[in-house]
DNA sequence: AAGTGCGTCAACCGCCAACAC
DNA sequence: CGTGTTGGCGGTTGACGCACT
C-alpha cells in the first residue's frame, strides 16, 4: 500500500485553482518566496497542499514561462531530445528555456507521439516501425551499439557543457509524404518539405533550420530552394562529402536511394560517417 | 437542441532520491 | 545506519470544450 496522499487531510481544497487562490500565492511567494512548500499555504492563506501550490507556481504563474504553440523549433527540439534522453521530461525542459516539463510532456503525449506514430515511426524508439524490434542481424545490432556509444558520448559531453553541434537536416523533394519536422535516426532533426508548396515551405523551414543545414531533393522537379537557406556555411568549412547534396537536379546517384524515415538511405549513413567521428 | 465521442491540458497521485536528524 | 520529511519527477486522470451526428 503506498502512502496517502498529502492533501487528505480534511478542509484542504483540491481540483482547479481559482484567480483568488492564484493570487494569494503569487502575491505572497513575490513577497516572501517560497521558502519550505509545505509550510507555505497557511502562510499564505491558502486550503491547499504545499505540493500542489508548488505544481501551481512551477506550471503556471512562475513569471518566467512561455504559454502557447510550440514553434516548430522547439518541437524539433524535443523530437530530438527525446530521442536521446527518453522520457526524462525535466532534462528535456531544461533544454527549452521557458517551458516547463509538464507542459512538455503533455505536448508530446497530445501532438508530437500521434504526429510521429502516424509517419510510421515507434515514438519510443524513434525508428521506423518496421524496424523497431531489430532484425536481429549482427548488422544490426553493430549499428545499435554504435549508436549507444554516440549517444553516451554525446550525454557526457552535454554533461560537461561541451554539447555536440549536431546539425539538422532540411530535404526538399517533390514526393515527400512528409510536410513536418522528421528526423535522421537519433543523429539530428530532418524537415522534409514537398517542393511545390512554395506558399508555405519558406516559412516552414525557417523555423526548423535554425542552425541547419540543407539538402536539395536532386530529383525534385521544381528545384525550390530559398536562397536565405541554400546550403549551410559548414559545408563550406569542409563537409563537402555530401550525399549529391549540392549537385544539380539530373546528379540524382544519391538521392534516389533517399527514403521517407532516411533510416536507411545515404542521407542517414552521410551523417553517420560524417559526424560519428 | 441534445447526445456522444474525442482531444487537450491542468492537476493529482505515487514513487523515489536527497537530506536532516 | 535507520527513519522520517521534503521536493522533484513521470504517469495518469478527469474536467472541459469542441466537432460531429
Amino acid at each position: 500500500m503506498g502512502r496517502s496522499p498529502c492533501c487528505e487531510k480534511v478542509g484542504l481544497k483540491k481540483g482547479p485553482w481559482t484567480p483568488e487562490e492564484d493570487q494569494k500565492l503569487l502575491a505572497y511567494i513575490q513577497q516572501h518566496g517560497h521558502g519550505s512548500w509545505r509550510a507555505l499555504p497557511p502562510k499564505a492563506g491558502l486550503q491547499r497542499c504545499g505540493k500542489s501550490c508548488r505544481l501551481r507556481w512551477t506550471n503556471y504563474l512562475r513569471p518566467d514561462i512561455k504559454r502557447g504553440e510550440f514553434s516548430l523549433q522547439e518541437q524539433q527540439t524535443i523530437i530530438q531530445l527525446h530521442a536521446l534522453l527518453g522520457n526524462r521530461w525535466s532534462a528535456i525542459a531544461s533544454h527549452l528555456p521557458k517551458r516547463t516539463d509538464n507542459e512538455i510532456k503533455n505536448y508530446w503525449n497530445t501532438h508530437l507521439k500521434k504526429r510521429l506514430t502516424k509517419m510510421g515511426i515507434d515514438p519510443m524508439t524513434h525508428k521506423p516501425k518496421s524496424h523497431a524490434l531489430g532484425s536481429g542481424e549482427p548488422k544490426d545490432i553493430a549499428n545499435l551499439s554504435h549508436m549507444a556509444q554516440w549517444e553516451t558520448a554525446r550525454l557526457e559531453a552535454e554533461a560537461d557543457n561541451m554539447l555536440i553541434n549536431i546539425p539538422n537536416v532540411g530535404l526538399i523533394c517533390d514526393n515527400a509524404l512528409l510536410t513536418d519536422v522528421n528526423y535522421v535516426g537519433n543523429l539530428g532533426a530532418c524537415a522534409i518539405v514537398k517542393a511545390s508548396d512554395h506558399s508555405y515551405q519558406d516559412e516552414q523551414l525557417k523555423g526548423i533550420m535554425e542552425n541547419s543545414m540543407q539538402i536539395e531533393d536532386p530529383n525534385s522537379s521544381t528545384n525550390y530552394v530559398s536562397d536565405s537557406l541554400r546550403f549551410p556555411s559548414f559545408v563550406e568549412d569542409g563537409y563537402t562529402d555530401l550525399p549529391n547534396a549540392t549537385g544539380p537536379a539530373d546528379d540524382n546517384v544519391g538521392a534516389k536511394e533517399m527514403c521517407p524515415t532516411h533510416e536507411s538511405c545515404g542521407l542517414f549513413s552521410w551523417m553517420k560517417s560524417t559526424f560519428q567521428q
